[in-house]
Order: structure tokens, then C-alpha cells, then sequence
DNA sequence: TATGAATGAGGTTTCATTCAT
DNA sequence: AATGAATGAAACCTCATTCAT
């Protein structure tokens, strides 16, 4: 009835861990059966409970495949113009985050019931937060003023954004925003706003 | 083994929803039994059903007891002065949302699989949008370039932050940051980035 | 949602009967809550109970509701001719037990639950049986051979049918089929067969 | 309480089918706890719903154990001697459904609310009227004259006794009665009468 | 006489987990 | 290493029945 994970999609675990990450993120960690992710892997429900013993665990394995977005601050920085330079990173984010969109989501939702994933994402929240300073900073070449704020205002934008892609629906118009924000952020920067 | 919600606050009905709310809050719908509900607001089992024939009826209800914030804006608006307005309709929305903590932080939980709850939420949001237009054009006599974008980021901002309260840790901290961005956001208003 | 019974059909107690008879034998005694029976019927949940304090005692009601048919064996009979005798017969029969048709469905239903049904409906097979025997002796003026056996089939057809008058379709081609038994069993006694 | 089947019965599976069997014909579909058919089977109550997810799943797979009773004619028919053929065949079929009585009974009982089982019970009927023509057919060497009607009447005193055997007391009675009214109608048929 | 809120026993069903193979 | 039959705790929900009004 569920389309299956692709049966040649790697290891038996591999497809456990597919399956567990779209259902959790589709119906939520407790509303998920640990014999559908079964089915839905293509697996014998024993093989579940073989490889993850409880099923939190699958949790647990899920936040360790949580991509460590490594941004190349050089490669994102356009001396002098913040703006740019900010486009390129949220563009370079918006990649990355959306190659784990649904982990993501489903770690959002689970923040509250298991502590380590609620870590997992403060953590990032703060990488995300550190990054946008590195890159405006490198691009102002040295001026901290207000940069702080800035970069707590976009990551909010950014991850309130992310969270809520799910349920929201026109992507290209949640871009254009975006862009229009941190323009303006930028903007507001340059004439020395703090 | 739980505390019971006040026996003397309210109808059986009032303290079977504030118990919902509680429990849902804490470790989410699928993870709270109506039993435990029950438990919780002292009253018998079959109550719980007798009140919300099914278990998502308790969310039903609960959005429904989602207050309608209404900001009347006069009394926030101080004219020429973006930042000290903003800061005043902060600290109201605070307020507001303060009293519907727990009960939003749930609804945002559940907003994937509940589309009642969902739809709640966004038209929250954009209400929330509306009004903080709404008071930065009041303050600016008139003057509507940039609002739009302040509006989304400070929305955002208020609503990334309201929803993750409950992980957060130190509340001061966060209104000193919340200040500090609408600050910067006004004056970048008023340097005249749009 | 279900279509209730005629208001104005007699007093509560009556409404009330009607519906649970309807509604028993649409779904089974047990699959019938009182509840529903209540809102059929139109009246309040607590009515049905303070009438007929436990739900069995609807059954007996409706037990006393049989109606007693009484056959009037001279308006029947034709002397001489016992198929024609046994045909008036049957479409009186036909007519009585049409009036009652869902009511002693029901009763076939849960005869084997409720002995106060059973005997009943045991009851009721003898008096078929007599009656019978009675119209076709009369018929043949006294000839009593062969008699008990056919008033047996007869009964045993008329029965059947009537019970399972539920779930079969065609009403006039089973009607047509009696007739032709009943000529058939009625020739057989004229040709001295016992 | 209930005394147990057989534990040594066959599969755990066959035990709760035949519990099932039991207890449905004793007391009614409804009227039948799922638990009480485990306990009676000896088995713990998740194995009747692992073998049968939901409750009527056990009625379809009662009614597929019906036995296609399969009657040999040339076994039974004795050419010229309808009704030594029909006794015969009486006889047979007496056998065949004594095997199946309890389960029978039940089938009865619920062909009104379940549609399968309903369907199960038509077939069975049709499949006992064309067993007799064949078989009255055979002894009289092809005069069809009055068959039709003949086993319409004989399949209704089957049936109707089959299922009433439950209620009713004295089983040799009623043989002996079965045995007159066959002859009854072979005779008449030997008469010339159709 | 009539009502409907309240109760709690008990029904069906789901599911994580174990374990013999 | 892998499997799937088996288990039983516990979830949701229904409903006859009571009782204060």
C-alpha cells in the first residue's frame, strides 16, 4: 500500500533509517509503528528491533545522520557587499537544509519528548547563527557593529522559515521574501544602523 | 503520582482541558493517554469521552479557546517614535502569548498532523504581521517603506521565539535580545533603508 | 441522521417501542444501543430507561406485542376445494405477518438468547400448524389422513420464508412459489395420498 | 470458567476458530467478547487478533470452513423409489450438516448483519434444492413433472428444522416427522400430482 | 413525571518487544 | 545474522445504568 523505500537503496539498515525518517516526519514519532517502518523498508518486522533494540533509538540514529554543515566562509564572502554576500549564503543554506528537509522537520517536532535531539538542534541553531556573523563580518571586513542582531534576526528568519516549510506552500514566494529581508538587513547595516 | 489540576477550577470540562493542554504540551497528543487526562483533572474516565467523544476533539476545543488577540493599536502607537512603539507592542504581545504559553507551544507541535491546528497557526501569524504593520506605519505617520519586510522579519522573530520558549532556558536574556532587534529594525526605518 | 420515527405516533412509550423494534431488527439486539433508540424515537436518553428499566425488558414489551393472530377458520374455508382453502389461507397469513414482519424477524433473531422469545416463537409455529391442519380438514370435510403431514411442510415453508423474507428479493415470484406448493400438497391429498 | 477447547486441538489458529464457533452459535456475534474466545481457547487474547485483525474477520473465516458438501447421486438415488431416495439422501445430508450444525446455527443468525455470511447461506440453500431435483429427477428416470416444487418444499422443512434444531428438543421426533413428509411427497408425486 | 450529566466496567484493537528457530 | 509468531500491557472508546434535579 506504501510505496516502499527503493529496495536497492542501500543496506537493510539504511532502508530502516529512510523509512523511520519519512513516516516520523509524515505522522509524528509516536503515531508511527514500528511495523510500518517495516513494511514501508520492505523488511521483516523483526530486522527493526534487531538492528535499533528500542524504538527510540531510531531517533538517536537519525539525529547522528544530521548533515554537519560545513560553509566555506571564503567561498560565500563578497568583499564589501554584505548583501551579496548574505544571498550566497542563504542560497548555499537553502541547499543543504533541504537535502535533510524532512530529518529536520521531524527533529523539530521531537525537540520536546527527546533531549538529545532537542541538543542536536539548538547546536545547529547556533552554528547557523555563528555563520551568518562570520560572513557578514568578513563582508563589512572587520566592522562588529549590529551584527549580532542581524544575524539573530535572519537565523530566526531562517529556521522559523524551515520549520514551517512543511505546512506552508509556495516556495519561489518564500525566497523572494527572504531575499527582500536580508536586503534590507544588509541595507540597514551599511548606513550604520546598529 | 500526577498533580491534579486545581479540583475547584471550573467546570469538569474547563479542568479536562487544562489538564489536555498540560499533558499534551508536555509530551505531546500521541503520547498522552485520556486516562492520564482524566487522572489529572480528577474527574472519572469516561468523563473525558463523554465531554470529547474522540481524542483529537480535545485539540479541536483547545484551538478553539485560542484567544483572540486584539491589539488596539492607538494605544501602542506613539507617534514619530518606531522603536519605543515596538517595544511597547512587544512587551503586549508578550503578555498576551504568555497567558496561552504552553497551549500555542503544543498547537505549533501538532500543527503537521492536525489541520484545524494548522490553520489556527497561520492565521495567527498573520495577524501578527498585520498588527506590527499596522503600528510601525502608525508611528511613522504614514510612511510605509520597508514595513512589510520588518513586519515578516519581527514577525519571525516573535513567533521562532514563542515557539521554542519552552526548550529555551534564561526569559530575561531573550527580551533583552528582542529588544535589541526591534531596535535596530526601527532605526534602520528611520536611516531610511527600505 | 437516522430518519425518527413519526412524532406524533402515539405517546413517548410507544415511539419508543416502534424505534427499537425497527432498530433491532435492522442490527442485531446487542449492536442496538439504547442511546440510539432514544434519539430514533426522539425522546431523551434518560426516558428510555425510566420506561423499560433494563434493555431486555424491551424485548418483552415487544414479546407482548405479538400480535395474537386469530384466524377465523369459516372465513376460509371452502368446502370442497382445499386448495383454494389453503390459498385464502396463506394470503390472510401473509397479511397478518406482514403487519408484524420486522418485529417477528427480530424475535427469530434472538430467539436463542432470550428464552421469553423462544417460546414465543414456538408458540406461534403450533398455532401456524393448527390453524392449517384445522382449513384443510374443514376443507375436506372431516378426511383428517395425510392432514398432519401437510400442515407440517406448509408450516415449515410458511415459516422459512417468513424468516428469511429479510434478506430474499423478490417478493411476488415467492408468493407465486407458494402458491404452486400449496396446489401441489392440496392435489396430493385429493389424489389420497397420507 | 468456560471450559476450555481441547488444547491439544490442533493450531493455536484452528483452537480459536473453533472457540469462536462455540461461543458465537451459544450466545451471538455481539454478544461474544474476543476475550472470552481466547480464554476459551487457551491462547492470550493479542492471538485472536493477530490471527484475525478485527472481529468479523473470524465470522469470514468460519464461513469459509462451511463444507461444500459434495452428494454423490448415484449414491443415493434407488431408480423408481423416490422415496427410498430421498430418505437416502435425507439421511446423508443429515450427516453432513450434524457436522456443521453449531456452525450453521450461527450463520443463521447473522446473515442478516453481515452480507458474506448471508450470501454463504443463499448458496447453500440452492445448492440443497438442486441436489433434491437431481436426485428426484434420477429415481423417477427423467419425469420432471412437479420437481421443481417438491424440492422448494423438502429444502424448506431441511433447512427450516436445520436451523431450528438449536430451540428445539427431541431429534427422532423430528427424523421421524422429516420421514413422513418425504414420503408424503414422493407419494404424491408417484400420484401423478405436479 | 422526566431529564441528561455522570460513571466505570469492559469491549476492541494496537503495538513494542521477546524469543525460538 | 535474520525472522515472524507470539505476548500482554495499555490505548481508545462505548454504553447500560444511576441519580440529582
Amino acid at each position: 500500500m506504501t510505496t516502499p523505500v527503493d529496495p536497492d537503496g542501500g543496506s537493510a539498515r539504511e532502508r530502516i533509517l529512510a523509512a523511520a525518517e519519512e513516516l516520523f516526519a509524515a505522522r509524528g514519532f509516536d503515531a508511527t509503528p514500528t511495523s510500518r517502518i517495516a513494511e514501508r523498508a520492505g523488511v521483516p518486522k523483526g530486522l527493526v528491533h534487531y538492528y535499533f533494540t528500542r524504538k527510540p533509538d531510531l531517533l538517536g540514529a537519525l539525529v547522528e545522520r544530521l548533515p554537519r554543515e560545513r560553509v566555506d566562509r571564503a567561498a560565500v564572502i563578497v568583499p564589501g557587499d554584505v548583501t551579496q554576500s548574505l544571498c550566497r549564503l542563504v542560497a548555499m543554506l537553502d541547499e543543504m537544509l533541504a537535502a535533510s528537509a524532512t530529518l529536520s522537520h521531524l527533529l523539530w517536532r521531537e525537540a520536546d519528548t527527546h533531549p538529545a535531539v532537542r541538543d542536536a538542534l539548538h547546536e545547529r541553531f547556533d552554528r547557523l547563527v555563528e555563520v551568518i556573523r562570520d560572513v557578514v563580518v568578513g563582508a563589512r571586513e572587520g566592522d562588529e557593529r549590529g551584527v549580532e542582531t542581524v544575524a539573530l534576526l535572519l537565523a530566526s528568519a531562517v529556521s522559523y522559515r524551515h520549520s514551517v516549510t512543511r505546512h506552508a506552500g509556495d516556495e519561489s514566494a518564500a525566497r523572494a521574501e527572504m531575499t527582500r529581508e536580508l536586503r534590507f538587513l544588509a541595507d540597514a547595516l551599511d548606513a550604520g544602523v546598529s
